[in-house]
RNA sequence: GGCGACGUAGCCAAGUGGUAAGGCAGGGGUCUGCAAAACCCCUAUGCCCCGGUUCGAAUCCGGGCGUCGCCUCCA
Protein backbone atom coordinates (compact mmCIF):
# COMPACT_ATOMS: atom_id res chain seq x y z
CA UNK A 1 0.00 0.00 0.00
CA UNK A 2 1.45 3.04 -1.28
CA UNK A 3 0.09 6.70 -0.17
CA UNK A 4 1.65 10.21 -1.13
CA UNK A 5 3.29 12.58 1.50
CA UNK A 6 3.18 15.32 0.62
CA UNK A 7 6.06 16.74 3.49
CA UNK A 8 8.40 13.90 1.97
CA UNK A 9 6.76 14.72 -1.98
CA UNK A 10 6.73 11.06 -2.47
CA UNK A 11 4.90 7.75 -2.24
CA UNK A 12 5.87 6.00 0.61
CA UNK A 13 4.64 2.22 1.73
CA UNK A 14 2.11 2.97 4.48
CA UNK A 15 3.03 1.40 8.07
CA UNK A 16 0.64 2.35 10.61
CA UNK A 17 1.62 3.53 13.91
CA UNK A 18 -0.44 1.03 15.44
CA UNK A 19 -0.80 -2.08 13.38
CA UNK A 20 -4.16 -3.05 12.05
CA UNK A 21 -5.29 0.90 13.32
CA UNK A 22 -5.60 3.66 10.92
CA UNK A 23 -6.05 6.97 12.72
CA UNK A 24 -7.45 10.21 10.17
CA UNK A 25 -7.64 13.47 11.12
CA UNK A 26 -9.13 15.60 8.19
CA UNK A 27 -9.54 19.58 8.24
CA UNK A 28 -13.14 20.45 7.94
CA UNK A 29 -14.87 23.56 7.11
CA UNK A 30 -15.68 26.68 8.39
CA UNK A 31 -19.30 27.00 8.56
CA UNK A 32 -19.88 30.64 7.71
CA UNK A 33 -21.44 30.29 4.19
CA UNK A 34 -22.94 27.94 1.77
CA UNK A 35 -21.02 24.33 1.27
CA UNK A 36 -19.76 24.76 -2.54
CA UNK A 37 -18.51 21.97 -4.81
CA UNK A 38 -15.24 22.04 -3.73
CA UNK A 39 -16.06 21.00 -0.03
CA UNK A 40 -17.62 17.63 -1.52
CA UNK A 41 -13.87 16.84 -3.01
CA UNK A 42 -12.17 15.85 0.32
CA UNK A 43 -15.34 14.62 1.72
CA UNK A 44 -16.05 12.19 -0.86
CA UNK A 45 -11.98 10.88 -1.20
CA UNK A 46 -11.69 10.56 2.18
CA UNK A 47 -14.86 7.99 2.62
CA UNK A 48 -13.48 6.32 -0.06
CA UNK A 49 -10.11 6.12 1.64
CA UNK A 50 -12.15 4.72 4.94
CA UNK A 51 -13.74 2.33 3.16
CA UNK A 52 -11.11 1.39 1.54
CA UNK A 53 -9.44 0.78 4.81
CA UNK A 54 -12.55 -0.78 6.60
CA UNK A 55 -12.03 -3.51 3.76
CA UNK A 56 -8.93 -3.99 4.20
CA UNK A 57 -9.54 -5.31 7.91
CA UNK A 58 -8.31 -1.76 9.47
CA UNK A 59 -10.44 -0.35 12.49
CA UNK A 60 -10.33 3.46 11.19
CA UNK A 61 -10.92 6.08 13.31
CA UNK A 62 -11.47 9.48 11.35
CA UNK A 63 -11.80 12.65 12.92
CA UNK A 64 -13.15 15.66 11.30
CA UNK A 65 -13.65 19.06 12.93
CA UNK A 66 -15.73 21.98 11.93
CA UNK A 67 -14.14 25.81 12.25
CA UNK A 68 -17.43 26.74 14.14
CA UNK A 69 -15.70 30.08 15.37
CA UNK A 70 -13.48 32.55 13.23
CA UNK A 71 -13.75 36.09 11.76
CA UNK A 72 -15.67 35.20 8.94
CA UNK A 73 -18.34 33.86 11.18
CA UNK A 74 -18.50 36.54 13.31
CA UNK A 75 -18.65 39.32 10.13
CA UNK A 76 -21.79 37.07 8.43
CA UNK A 77 -23.42 36.53 11.81
CA UNK A 78 -22.88 40.61 12.52
CA UNK A 79 -24.48 40.78 8.84
CA UNK A 80 -27.15 38.85 9.25
CA UNK A 81 -27.85 39.95 12.53
CA UNK A 82 -27.94 36.07 13.55
CA UNK A 83 -25.76 35.03 16.64
CA UNK A 84 -22.49 33.13 15.36
CA UNK A 85 -24.19 29.90 17.07
CA UNK A 86 -26.87 30.30 14.70
CA UNK A 87 -25.20 30.64 11.48
CA UNK A 88 -22.72 27.87 12.17
CA UNK A 89 -25.06 25.61 13.31
CA UNK A 90 -27.19 26.43 9.86
CA UNK A 91 -24.33 25.70 8.14
CA UNK A 92 -23.34 22.81 9.72
CA UNK A 93 -26.42 21.19 8.80
CA UNK A 94 -26.58 21.69 5.34
CA UNK A 95 -23.06 20.43 5.42
CA UNK A 96 -23.90 17.41 6.69
CA UNK A 97 -27.13 16.81 4.69
CA UNK A 98 -25.05 17.23 1.35
CA UNK A 99 -22.49 14.71 2.28
CA UNK A 100 -25.67 12.37 3.47
CA UNK A 101 -26.73 12.61 0.22
CA UNK A 102 -23.58 11.64 -1.37
CA UNK A 103 -23.54 8.70 0.99
CA UNK A 104 -20.07 9.92 2.67
CA UNK A 105 -20.13 8.35 6.23
CA UNK A 106 -19.75 10.35 8.99
CA UNK A 107 -16.66 10.60 11.01
CA UNK A 108 -16.05 8.98 14.49
CA UNK A 109 -16.04 12.71 15.70
CA UNK A 110 -17.00 15.81 14.53
CA UNK A 111 -15.08 18.39 17.15
CA UNK A 112 -15.77 21.97 17.41
CA UNK A 113 -13.64 24.65 18.17
CA UNK A 114 -16.52 26.26 20.44
CA UNK A 115 -16.63 23.09 22.56
CA UNK A 116 -12.67 23.13 22.73
CA UNK A 117 -11.67 26.51 24.21
CA UNK A 118 -10.42 25.17 27.57
CA UNK A 119 -8.21 22.95 25.87
CA UNK A 120 -7.06 25.62 23.37
CA UNK A 121 -5.99 27.57 26.20
CA UNK A 122 -4.22 24.85 27.91
CA UNK A 123 -2.20 23.90 25.05
CA UNK A 124 -1.21 27.52 24.37
CA UNK A 125 -0.39 28.31 27.51
CA UNK A 126 2.12 24.93 27.42
CA UNK A 127 3.41 27.16 24.26
CA UNK A 128 4.14 29.92 26.24
CA UNK A 129 5.82 28.28 29.11
CA UNK A 130 7.90 26.34 26.67
CA UNK A 131 8.98 29.39 25.08
CA UNK A 132 7.17 28.91 22.05
CA UNK A 133 5.07 31.49 22.19
CA UNK A 134 4.02 35.23 23.86
CA UNK A 135 1.64 37.20 24.86
CA UNK A 136 1.18 40.47 23.77
CA UNK A 137 -0.11 43.86 25.88
CA UNK A 138 -2.96 43.89 23.67
CA UNK A 139 -3.99 40.17 24.85
CA UNK A 140 -3.25 38.55 21.66
CA UNK A 141 -0.78 35.25 22.08
CA UNK A 142 1.29 34.66 18.76
CA UNK A 143 3.68 31.99 18.26
CA UNK A 144 7.31 32.12 17.50
CA UNK A 145 8.60 30.39 14.07
CA UNK A 146 11.98 31.22 14.56
CA UNK A 147 11.65 29.02 17.67
CA UNK A 148 10.77 26.36 14.93
CA UNK A 149 13.96 25.08 13.54
CA UNK A 150 11.82 23.14 10.54
CA UNK A 151 9.41 25.60 10.12
CA UNK A 152 8.81 26.07 6.16
CA UNK A 153 9.29 22.74 5.19
CA UNK A 154 6.06 21.32 4.61
CA UNK A 155 5.35 24.20 2.16
CA UNK A 156 9.04 24.07 1.15
CA UNK A 157 9.46 27.70 1.59
CA UNK A 158 11.75 30.23 3.34
CA UNK A 159 9.82 32.78 5.28
CA UNK A 160 12.77 35.25 3.75
CA UNK A 161 11.95 34.74 0.40
CA UNK A 162 8.06 35.42 0.79
CA UNK A 163 6.54 37.58 -0.92
CA UNK A 164 6.89 41.48 0.85
CA UNK A 165 2.88 42.12 0.71
CA UNK A 166 0.68 44.36 2.63
CA UNK A 167 -0.15 42.59 6.35
CA UNK A 168 -3.78 43.43 7.13
CA UNK A 169 -3.19 43.44 10.52
CA UNK A 170 -0.97 46.44 10.37
CA UNK A 171 -1.14 47.14 14.52
CA UNK A 172 1.67 44.21 15.51
CA UNK A 173 3.69 43.62 18.35
CA UNK A 174 4.72 41.03 16.91
CA UNK A 175 8.44 39.89 17.17
CA UNK A 176 8.63 38.51 13.76
CA UNK A 177 6.49 39.51 10.89
CA UNK A 178 5.45 35.55 9.99
CA UNK A 179 4.37 34.55 13.85
CA UNK A 180 1.02 33.59 13.67
CA UNK A 181 -1.98 33.94 15.81
CA UNK A 182 -2.72 31.37 18.58
CA UNK A 183 -5.08 33.55 20.66
CA UNK A 184 -6.81 37.00 19.25
CA UNK A 185 -8.39 39.26 21.60
CA UNK A 186 -12.13 40.22 20.94
CA UNK A 187 -13.39 43.26 20.76
CA UNK A 188 -16.49 44.40 22.97
CA UNK A 189 -18.86 43.59 20.87
CA UNK A 190 -17.52 40.37 19.51
CA UNK A 191 -18.61 37.07 20.41
CA UNK A 192 -15.56 35.92 22.63
CA UNK A 193 -14.40 33.64 25.54
CA UNK A 194 -12.30 33.76 28.91
CA UNK A 195 -8.37 33.39 28.81
CA UNK A 196 -5.42 34.01 30.76
CA UNK A 197 -4.74 37.01 28.38
CA UNK A 198 -8.15 38.45 28.50
CA UNK A 199 -11.47 37.92 26.17
CA UNK A 200 -10.98 36.01 23.04
CA UNK A 201 -11.10 33.47 20.38
CA UNK A 202 -8.71 30.99 19.15
CA UNK A 203 -6.19 31.48 16.02
CA UNK A 204 -7.00 29.80 12.83
CA UNK A 205 -4.75 27.00 13.19
CA UNK A 206 -4.39 26.06 16.84
CA UNK A 207 -8.00 24.05 16.70
CA UNK A 208 -6.89 21.21 14.56
CA UNK A 209 -3.44 21.02 17.34
CA UNK A 210 -5.70 20.55 19.49
CA UNK A 211 -8.48 18.37 18.61
CA UNK A 212 -6.15 16.02 16.68
CA UNK A 213 -4.29 15.26 19.19
CA UNK A 214 -7.04 15.25 21.97
CA UNK A 215 -9.10 12.89 19.91
CA UNK A 216 -6.17 10.63 18.48
CA UNK A 217 -2.87 11.48 20.20
CA UNK A 218 0.27 13.41 19.31
CA UNK A 219 0.91 11.47 16.70
CA UNK A 220 -1.49 10.00 14.32
CA UNK A 221 -1.62 8.20 10.80
CA UNK A 222 -3.29 10.28 7.87
CA UNK A 223 -4.10 13.64 8.04
CA UNK A 224 -5.72 15.38 4.75
CA UNK A 225 -7.53 18.48 3.21
CA UNK A 226 -7.02 20.51 0.20
CA UNK A 227 -4.01 21.11 -1.60
CA UNK A 228 -4.67 25.25 -0.13
CA UNK A 229 -4.26 24.32 3.37
CA UNK A 230 -0.43 23.36 2.99
CA UNK A 231 0.04 27.00 3.63
CA UNK A 232 -0.19 28.52 6.27
CA UNK A 233 -2.71 26.18 7.83
CA UNK A 234 -0.92 22.66 7.68
CA UNK A 235 2.80 24.41 8.10
CA UNK A 236 1.63 26.51 11.26
CA UNK A 237 -0.11 23.44 12.54
CA UNK A 238 2.83 21.49 12.17
CA UNK A 239 4.82 24.02 13.91
CA UNK A 240 3.02 24.16 17.08
CA UNK A 241 2.25 20.40 17.57
CA UNK A 242 5.58 19.71 17.40
CA UNK A 243 6.36 22.40 19.40
CA UNK A 244 4.09 21.21 21.96
CA UNK A 245 4.72 17.69 21.77
CA UNK A 246 8.23 17.05 20.31
CA UNK A 247 7.09 14.67 17.50
CA UNK A 248 5.52 15.96 13.99
CA UNK A 249 1.65 14.86 14.51
CA UNK A 250 1.12 13.29 11.32
CA UNK A 251 2.82 10.30 9.73
CA UNK A 252 1.82 10.94 6.32
CA UNK A 253 0.33 14.23 4.83
CA UNK A 254 -2.44 14.06 2.14
CA UNK A 255 -3.77 16.95 0.21
CA UNK A 256 -6.23 16.77 -2.32
CA UNK A 257 -5.94 18.80 -5.67
CA UNK A 258 -8.65 21.55 -6.33
CA UNK A 259 -11.56 22.20 -8.14
CA UNK A 260 -11.61 24.65 -10.65
CA UNK A 261 -14.11 26.31 -13.31
CA UNK A 262 -13.23 27.66 -16.33
CA UNK A 263 -9.52 26.46 -14.86
CA UNK A 264 -9.83 29.16 -12.11
CA UNK A 265 -9.89 27.95 -8.56
CA UNK A 266 -13.57 27.50 -7.22
CA UNK A 267 -14.06 30.31 -4.87
CA UNK A 268 -16.42 32.64 -3.41
CA UNK A 269 -14.66 35.86 -3.40
CA UNK A 270 -14.43 35.11 -7.52
CA UNK A 271 -17.97 34.32 -8.10
CA UNK A 272 -17.32 30.76 -9.98
CA UNK A 273 -18.33 28.62 -6.87
CA UNK A 274 -20.75 26.20 -7.04
CA UNK A 275 -23.32 25.71 -4.72
CA UNK A 276 -23.22 21.79 -3.10
CA UNK A 277 -27.09 22.21 -2.91
CA UNK A 278 -28.34 23.76 -5.70
CA UNK A 279 -25.85 21.09 -7.73
CA UNK A 280 -27.23 17.90 -6.22
CA UNK A 281 -30.74 19.47 -6.47
CA UNK A 282 -30.22 19.27 -10.79
CA UNK A 283 -28.02 15.98 -10.81
CA UNK A 284 -27.56 12.34 -9.41
CA UNK A 285 -25.53 12.26 -6.01
CA UNK A 286 -23.69 9.15 -7.14
CA UNK A 287 -23.52 10.64 -10.47
CA UNK A 288 -21.83 13.83 -8.90
CA UNK A 289 -19.78 11.02 -6.37
CA UNK A 290 -18.39 9.24 -9.13
CA UNK A 291 -17.26 12.28 -11.28
CA UNK A 292 -15.21 13.26 -8.07
CA UNK A 293 -13.75 10.25 -8.08
CA UNK A 294 -13.31 10.03 -12.04
CA UNK A 295 -9.74 12.16 -11.58
CA UNK A 296 -7.21 11.36 -9.75
CA UNK A 297 -7.78 13.08 -6.17
CA UNK A 298 -4.22 15.10 -6.74
CA UNK A 299 -5.20 16.09 -9.85
CA UNK A 300 -6.74 19.71 -10.21
CA UNK A 301 -10.55 18.76 -11.14
CA UNK A 302 -11.74 21.46 -14.12
CA UNK A 303 -15.61 21.14 -13.24
CA UNK A 304 -17.80 21.60 -16.26
CA UNK A 305 -21.49 20.51 -16.44
CA UNK A 306 -21.50 18.44 -19.57
CA UNK A 307 -18.24 16.73 -18.38
CA UNK A 308 -20.57 15.46 -15.20
CA UNK A 309 -23.66 14.52 -17.93
CA UNK A 310 -21.18 13.00 -20.06
CA UNK A 311 -19.63 10.79 -17.19
CA UNK A 312 -23.21 10.48 -15.64
CA UNK A 313 -24.36 8.35 -18.72
CA UNK A 314 -21.80 6.16 -18.30
CA UNK A 315 -22.73 5.56 -14.89
CA UNK A 316 -26.26 4.67 -15.89
CA UNK A 317 -24.89 1.93 -18.14
CA UNK A 318 -23.68 0.42 -14.74
CA UNK A 319 -26.63 1.16 -12.72
CA UNK A 320 -28.92 -0.21 -15.54
CA UNK A 321 -27.23 -3.79 -15.10
CA UNK A 322 -27.61 -3.36 -11.46
CA UNK A 323 -31.29 -2.89 -11.51
CA UNK A 324 -30.83 -5.80 -14.05
CA UNK A 325 -29.02 -8.52 -12.25
CA UNK A 326 -29.82 -7.16 -8.06
CA UNK A 327 -32.24 -9.80 -7.22
CA UNK A 328 -30.37 -12.60 -8.76
CA UNK A 329 -28.88 -15.72 -7.00
CA UNK A 330 -24.99 -16.50 -6.39
CA UNK A 331 -23.19 -18.28 -9.12
CA UNK A 332 -23.48 -22.16 -8.61
CA UNK A 333 -20.85 -22.94 -11.70
CA UNK A 334 -17.01 -22.28 -11.51
CA UNK A 335 -15.86 -21.94 -14.68
CA UNK A 336 -12.13 -21.58 -16.12
CA UNK A 337 -13.07 -19.16 -18.96
CA UNK A 338 -11.32 -16.10 -18.97
CA UNK A 339 -13.89 -13.91 -18.27
CA UNK A 340 -15.04 -15.93 -15.66
CA UNK A 341 -12.18 -16.25 -13.37
CA UNK A 342 -11.81 -12.28 -14.37
CA UNK A 343 -15.44 -11.98 -12.44
CA UNK A 344 -13.84 -14.17 -9.83
CA UNK A 345 -10.73 -11.59 -9.37
CA UNK A 346 -12.68 -8.70 -9.72
CA UNK A 347 -12.10 -7.13 -5.92
CA UNK A 348 -9.05 -8.38 -6.10
CA UNK A 349 -8.31 -5.61 -8.61
CA UNK A 350 -10.34 -3.17 -7.63
CA UNK A 351 -8.49 -3.09 -3.83
CA UNK A 352 -5.18 -3.37 -5.53
CA UNK A 353 -5.38 -0.25 -7.51
CA UNK A 354 -6.60 1.13 -4.94
CA UNK A 355 -3.33 0.21 -3.28
CA UNK A 356 -1.39 2.50 -5.13
CA UNK A 357 -2.55 6.05 -3.63
CA UNK A 358 -6.18 5.36 -4.17
CA UNK A 359 -5.84 5.39 -7.46
CA UNK A 360 -10.10 6.11 -7.84
CA UNK A 361 -9.88 7.15 -11.64
CA UNK A 362 -8.33 3.45 -12.57
CA UNK A 363 -11.00 1.65 -9.77
CA UNK A 364 -13.98 2.94 -11.66
CA UNK A 365 -12.51 1.34 -15.67
CA UNK A 366 -12.05 -1.52 -13.66
CA UNK A 367 -15.81 -1.90 -13.20
CA UNK A 368 -16.45 -1.17 -16.61
CA UNK A 369 -14.32 -3.92 -17.72
CA UNK A 370 -16.02 -5.97 -14.99
CA UNK A 371 -19.34 -5.18 -16.69
CA UNK A 372 -17.69 -6.18 -20.07
CA UNK A 373 -16.69 -9.58 -18.69
CA UNK A 374 -20.37 -10.47 -17.76
CA UNK A 375 -21.67 -9.55 -21.30
CA UNK A 376 -18.90 -12.01 -22.38
CA UNK A 377 -20.60 -14.43 -19.62
CA UNK A 378 -23.65 -13.46 -21.40
CA UNK A 379 -22.69 -14.65 -24.76
CA UNK A 380 -20.73 -17.30 -24.09
CA UNK A 381 -24.16 -18.94 -22.63
CA UNK A 382 -23.50 -18.91 -18.86
CA UNK A 383 -26.28 -15.57 -17.93
CA UNK A 384 -27.11 -17.11 -14.52
CA UNK A 385 -23.41 -16.89 -13.34
CA UNK A 386 -22.41 -14.03 -15.22
CA UNK A 387 -25.59 -12.08 -13.41
CA UNK A 388 -24.62 -13.41 -9.90
CA UNK A 389 -21.44 -12.09 -10.58
CA UNK A 390 -22.27 -9.01 -11.29
CA UNK A 391 -24.52 -8.17 -8.56
CA UNK A 392 -21.61 -9.31 -6.18
CA UNK A 393 -19.11 -7.42 -7.58
CA UNK A 394 -21.15 -4.33 -7.81
CA UNK A 395 -21.89 -4.48 -4.17
CA UNK A 396 -18.36 -4.92 -3.70
CA UNK A 397 -17.30 -1.88 -5.72
CA UNK A 398 -20.14 -0.22 -3.81
CA UNK A 399 -18.79 -1.15 -0.75
CA UNK A 400 -15.31 0.67 -1.15
CA UNK A 401 -15.65 3.29 -3.77
CA UNK A 402 -19.97 4.12 -3.39
CA UNK A 403 -21.24 3.76 -6.55
CA UNK A 404 -24.76 2.56 -6.50
CA UNK A 405 -27.29 5.15 -5.76
CA UNK A 406 -29.72 4.74 -2.51
CA UNK A 407 -32.74 2.82 -3.03
CA UNK A 408 -35.69 5.62 -4.36
CA UNK A 409 -37.95 6.57 -1.83
CA UNK A 410 -40.01 8.07 -4.06
CA UNK A 411 -43.80 7.55 -3.63
CA UNK A 412 -45.59 8.33 -6.76
CA UNK A 413 -49.41 9.28 -6.06
CA UNK A 414 -51.21 6.09 -6.58
CA UNK A 415 -53.43 8.26 -9.19
CA UNK A 416 -50.23 8.85 -11.24
CA UNK A 417 -49.34 5.32 -11.04
CA UNK A 418 -52.80 4.12 -12.55
CA UNK A 419 -52.77 6.27 -15.25
CA UNK A 420 -49.27 5.89 -16.85
CA UNK A 421 -50.04 1.95 -16.32
CA UNK A 422 -53.66 2.13 -18.22
CA UNK A 423 -51.97 4.25 -21.06
CA UNK A 424 -49.04 1.76 -21.08
CA UNK A 425 -51.46 -1.29 -21.90
CA UNK A 426 -53.90 1.00 -24.26
CA UNK A 427 -50.27 1.21 -26.03
CA UNK A 428 -49.68 -2.37 -25.64
CA UNK A 429 -53.06 -3.09 -27.25
CA UNK A 430 -52.54 -0.90 -30.19
CA UNK A 431 -49.44 -2.89 -31.14
CA UNK A 432 -50.81 -6.06 -31.40
CA UNK A 433 -53.35 -4.62 -33.50
CA UNK A 434 -50.63 -3.55 -35.44
CA UNK A 435 -52.45 0.11 -34.57
CA UNK A 436 -48.89 1.55 -34.54
CA UNK A 437 -50.04 5.34 -35.16
CA UNK A 438 -52.08 5.20 -32.05
CA UNK A 439 -49.43 3.28 -30.40
CA UNK A 440 -46.52 5.96 -31.07
CA UNK A 441 -48.71 9.12 -30.05
CA UNK A 442 -49.42 7.17 -26.79
CA UNK A 443 -45.20 7.46 -26.52
CA UNK A 444 -45.15 10.98 -27.77
CA UNK A 445 -47.81 11.88 -25.04
CA UNK A 446 -45.71 10.10 -22.04
CA UNK A 447 -42.44 11.83 -23.71
CA UNK A 448 -44.37 15.22 -22.62
CA UNK A 449 -44.06 14.20 -19.11
CA UNK A 450 -41.09 13.32 -19.12
CA UNK A 451 -41.25 9.26 -19.13
CA UNK A 452 -39.27 7.45 -21.92
CA UNK A 453 -40.55 4.15 -23.02
CA UNK A 454 -38.30 1.04 -23.02
CA UNK A 455 -39.54 -1.69 -24.60
CA UNK A 456 -38.10 -4.61 -23.16
CA UNK A 457 -38.66 -8.58 -23.84
CA UNK A 458 -40.45 -8.84 -20.80
CA UNK A 459 -42.70 -5.45 -21.42
CA UNK A 460 -42.60 -1.78 -22.00
CA UNK A 461 -40.44 -0.30 -19.08
CA UNK A 462 -40.83 3.41 -18.15
CA UNK A 463 -37.68 5.22 -17.56
CA UNK A 464 -37.47 9.01 -16.29
CA UNK A 465 -33.69 10.65 -17.52
CA UNK A 466 -34.50 13.76 -16.04
CA UNK A 467 -32.32 13.76 -12.90
CA UNK A 468 -28.77 12.85 -15.07
C1' G B 1 9.95 37.83 -6.90
C1' G B 2 9.92 32.81 -4.05
C1' C B 3 7.76 27.80 -3.89
C1' G B 4 4.80 24.07 -6.39
C1' A B 5 1.52 21.42 -9.86
C1' C B 6 -0.10 20.29 -14.60
C1' G B 7 -0.04 19.86 -20.38
C1' U B 8 -2.17 12.18 -23.22
C1' A B 9 -7.64 11.20 -29.20
C1' G B 10 -13.33 15.87 -30.63
C1' C B 11 -14.24 16.04 -24.88
C1' C B 12 -13.10 13.85 -19.79
C1' A B 13 -9.17 10.75 -18.16
C1' A B 14 -5.50 6.41 -16.25
C1' G B 15 -0.73 5.25 -17.08
C1' U B 16 6.73 7.21 -13.60
C1' G B 17 11.47 2.90 -18.38
C1' G B 18 9.16 -2.18 -22.15
C1' U B 19 5.98 -0.66 -26.64
C1' A B 20 -0.95 4.00 -25.18
C1' A B 21 -6.66 1.63 -19.38
C1' G B 22 -11.61 3.38 -19.04
C1' G B 23 -15.83 6.75 -20.02
C1' C B 24 -18.54 10.31 -23.33
C1' A B 25 -19.22 11.74 -28.27
C1' G B 26 -18.71 9.70 -33.46
C1' G B 27 -18.94 5.44 -37.24
C1' G B 28 -20.58 0.31 -38.28
C1' G B 29 -23.62 -3.85 -36.56
C1' U B 30 -27.23 -7.25 -33.48
C1' C B 31 -32.16 -6.74 -31.50
C1' U B 32 -36.85 -3.92 -32.67
C1' G B 33 -43.27 -2.48 -36.23
C1' C B 34 -40.41 2.03 -35.72
C1' A B 35 -37.81 3.91 -31.81
C1' A B 36 -35.50 3.77 -27.14
C1' A B 37 -32.50 0.95 -24.14
C1' A B 38 -29.06 -2.90 -24.09
C1' C B 39 -25.02 -5.49 -26.25
C1' C B 40 -20.85 -6.28 -30.00
C1' C B 41 -16.99 -4.12 -33.26
C1' C B 42 -14.09 0.28 -34.94
C1' U B 43 -11.81 5.11 -33.73
C1' A B 44 -4.09 8.29 -30.76
C1' U B 45 2.48 4.61 -35.02
C1' G B 46 1.45 8.60 -30.80
C1' C B 47 1.32 11.38 -25.35
C1' C B 48 2.81 20.59 -25.68
C1' C B 49 7.76 21.73 -28.40
C1' C B 50 13.27 21.02 -28.94
C1' G B 51 17.52 18.46 -27.40
C1' G B 52 19.81 14.42 -24.33
C1' U B 53 20.38 9.52 -21.51
C1' U B 54 18.94 4.31 -22.82
C1' C B 55 18.64 -1.69 -26.53
C1' G B 56 14.02 0.83 -25.44
C1' A B 57 10.83 7.13 -22.85
C1' A B 58 4.20 9.61 -22.42
C1' U B 59 7.27 7.96 -18.43
C1' C B 60 14.29 9.89 -16.62
C1' C B 61 17.55 14.62 -17.50
C1' G B 62 18.23 19.76 -19.67
C1' G B 63 15.98 23.94 -22.18
C1' G B 64 11.62 26.26 -24.02
C1' C B 65 6.18 27.39 -24.52
C1' G B 66 1.37 27.29 -22.20
C1' U B 67 -2.17 26.80 -18.04
C1' C B 68 -3.06 26.84 -12.93
C1' G B 69 -2.19 26.93 -7.45
C1' C B 70 0.18 28.87 -2.82
C1' C B 71 2.89 33.10 -0.65
C1' U B 72 -4.00 37.08 2.48
C1' C B 73 -9.23 33.72 3.97
C1' C B 74 -9.82 29.14 1.49
C1' A B 75 -11.39 21.95 0.80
Amino acid sequence: MMIYDSLTRQKRPFEPIVSGHVSIYVCGVTPYAESHLGHARPAVLWDVIKRYFIRRGFLVHHVQNFTDIDDKIVARAQELGISVTDLAERHMKEYTDAMNQLRVLPPDYAPRVTENVTPINQFIEELINKGKAYSTPAGDVYFRVDQSPGYGRLSGRQVEDQRVGVRIESSEDKEHPADFALWKSSTAGDPGFPSPWGRGRPGWHIECSVMASRYLGPQFDLHGGGIDLIFPHHENELAQSEAYWGVSPARCWVHNGLITHGSIKMSKSLGNGISLRELLDRVSPMALRTYLLSVHYRSPLDFSQDALLDWSRGMARVWDLYERVKDVGSPSERLDQPWAQRLESFEERLLATLDDDFNTARALAEIYEMVRDVHQGEAAGHAATAYGWARINLLKADQVLGILPLPATVNDPVAHDEILAELLSWRQEARQDKDFATADRIRVVLAQAGWTIEDTPSGPRLVSREDL
